[in-house]
DNA sequence: CTGAAAGCGCTTACAG
DNA sequence: CTGAAAGCGCTTACAG
């Protein structure tokens, strides 16, 4: 015996007023012509009854789930909160749940995630690849988010230009030799980011690259980064590729008696959480994460409405190039000053002229 | 005309081989019996087709769709990916998919969400709620993580003992005066990790508790929480209820020239991403995640699959007590040190007596 | 404007 | 050991 569910079916609405399910259920989507008495005697009796629809059995009829996977690499990478929180909202908005799977960094188990989202029968998925992961072609729609560098059917945040405008800034205020911190060279977003840098740095200035996990292989896990020695040598300014890696130089400038931002500045990326908790606040470059998960949801929500199979599965992002950039924005705050401004100028517990402690 | 699935279905393998469609159903499954021979062939042609059973089809005839919900309060708590992975990785192991859910700290957003949950059809539902919720019976099994004193059906870390293990690593570093610092007395989180660190506190010792939020709203957003002062007074260590707080801890002290741990111990709470990455490495307090999304889930599963809608739709998570506690570990970094303790040891660019600069 | 009927893919008593 | 049949809840041509 089939396993019925507990609440009311359109069975149950049309046998209560009488009518044939076919009118119920035209009356409920709006689509067949059903007479405007009957669509709200059908709706108010839905009501009535908490008729909630059996997404099993519109999808078994309609071949959709209203349901897309989301696949991310490495939930280690603090970005993930926002990534997910802003492919949650976008979908809801326009009636689609989202399937977490985490590939969890390995390679082998983003191919697993994604077949496990296609078993749950997903639409289509949104895909944060991990490094160096070409996303081949899976029975249903896909959008990519990552570096604009990487080919394919890709939303990403501008990162060159987040590169560009955190030197553009630090330039700004008088910075020529600048320190650029990288972790992983071989991570295009990473690239990106120092490439953007690097253009803008000028002429008359100096830019030295810092890649840390180079570093770490060859002093060990946790090794200084010899930043102090940098300042010594006339750098006034310190640009991470991640808020993590900034954290990390603040913290050992400090530990090398060297305030930020008066003996030296210094810029993160991403605005993760702390941010704006450590003091001073650090300077850094935002995504706009919500626009992205919009792009990369709307452009699957379409391929799965419009394209009736007849289409590639792969979803369209961008029409004219293969990649939609989305900007990025900085979020000045207290870790960048003009370079040689005059040491410390606010006690450290007075804020906005006004005594607190 | 109804929308065919593009991939093969059982109909599909049975004709291929010319059997019925409930002998591939049974072959597959392993339930009916069915002679060795035809499973093999049946399981062998399966694979040839590339197969993928369909959910719909599933979850229309059992009333099953093998997806559960994870309903998450706020997305900007950091703590958020540990839980979201630790929840998937325990429900696709035994075959279930996650739908999230984000209630974006709102109460009302929260019952959006668990309702968009259910109109997916869910089986059941993870729920972290939004501080100060109480989860009322939905029609479907529900699983809460929380603190161990919000009352109903939770799994918890015990952050009670998590406090408790703090403070007794403190006083066995010979800390007597403690600082204590929260953000909001009305969280129960954090009330029971403060408890369990005063509880600990030695009769011939002292703590003194920094609730930040009352502090901001007299003396506004970020201001300095005071702590140059209370060293003055003799306080040798600062536990902080979340590693966020005791990073701002430490660059308050850093900006007044205290140094951790020579000056004074530092501790935090949860083991976040950046906690290792500071330097010194924060000590700090870990929940076992996965533990707890083991049981939550476990919880669900079995209310899913054992109770025929006969029971009450509460999953079941202890059987004794009303909430399952899991204890949380103590990860000893650097900045605990014991008390008065020679001021700083080793050269900052000097790592395990290898010079590395 | 309304309804009868078919069928999406699956599982499960039941009969053979 | 195997198969015919019913039915989970829905939508959509089609007929009236």
């Amino acid at each position: 015996m089939a396993h019925p569910r507990p609440g009311p079916n359109l069975n149950k609405i049309a046998a209560e007023i009488g009518v044939s399910v076919a009118t119920v259920s035209n009356a409920l989507s709006g689509k067949g012509r059903v007479s405007a008495k009957l669509i709200t005697r059908i709706r108010d009796k839905a009501d009535e009854l908490g008729y909630v629809p059996s997404l099993a059995g519109y999808a078994l009829r309609t071949g959709r789930t209203g349901v897309i996977g989301l696949v991310l690499p490495d939930i280690s990478n603090p970005l993930f909160p926002q990534i997910a929180q802003a492919i949650e909202f976008a979908a809801s908005a326009i009636g689609y749940g989202v399937l977490l799977a985490d590939s969890r960094g390995d390679v082998a188990m983003q191919t697993e995630a994604v077949n496990r989202l296609i078993e749950k029968d997903v639409d289509g998925i949104v895909i944060v690849p991990r490094r160096g992961t070409r996303i081949v072609d899976i029975g249903c729609p896909v959008a990519v988010i990552d570096s604009p560098s990487t080919p394919g059917n890709t939303v990403a945040a501008d990162h060159w230009q987040g590169g560009q405008a955190v030197v553009e800034h630090l330039i700004g205020l008088g910075h020529r030799k600048l320190v650029l911190i990288g972790n992983n060279p071989s991570s295009t977003v990473q690239n990106d980011r120092i490439g953007g840098m690097r253009s803008r740095v000028r002429s008359d200035g100096q830019a030295e690259v810092l890649w840390i996990e180079r570093l770490e292989r060859e002093r060990g896990q946790g090794c200084p980064l010899g930043l102090a020695d940098r300042i010594a040598r006339g750098f006034t300014a310190i640009a991470a590729v991640s808020d993590l890696h900034a954290l990390r130089a603040l913290t050992e400038l400090h530990r090398a008696g060297i305030t930020v931002p008066e003996d030296v500045s210094l810029t993160g990326f991403d605005d993760l959480t702390w941010a704006s908790v450590v003091t001073p606040g650090l300077t850094t470059v935002r995504m706009d994460m919500p626009r992205i998960a919009e792009i990369a949801v709307r452009a699957l929500a379409s391929a799965i409405e419009g394209d009736r199979g007849n289409t590639s599965p792969r979803a369209t992002i961008a029409t004219s190039a293969e990649v939609a950039k989305v900007p990025m924005q900085l979020m000045v705050r207290q870790t960048t000053a003009p370079v040689a401004s005059p040491s410390r100028t606010t006690d450290p517990y007075t804020l906005e002229g006004k005594s607190l402690c």
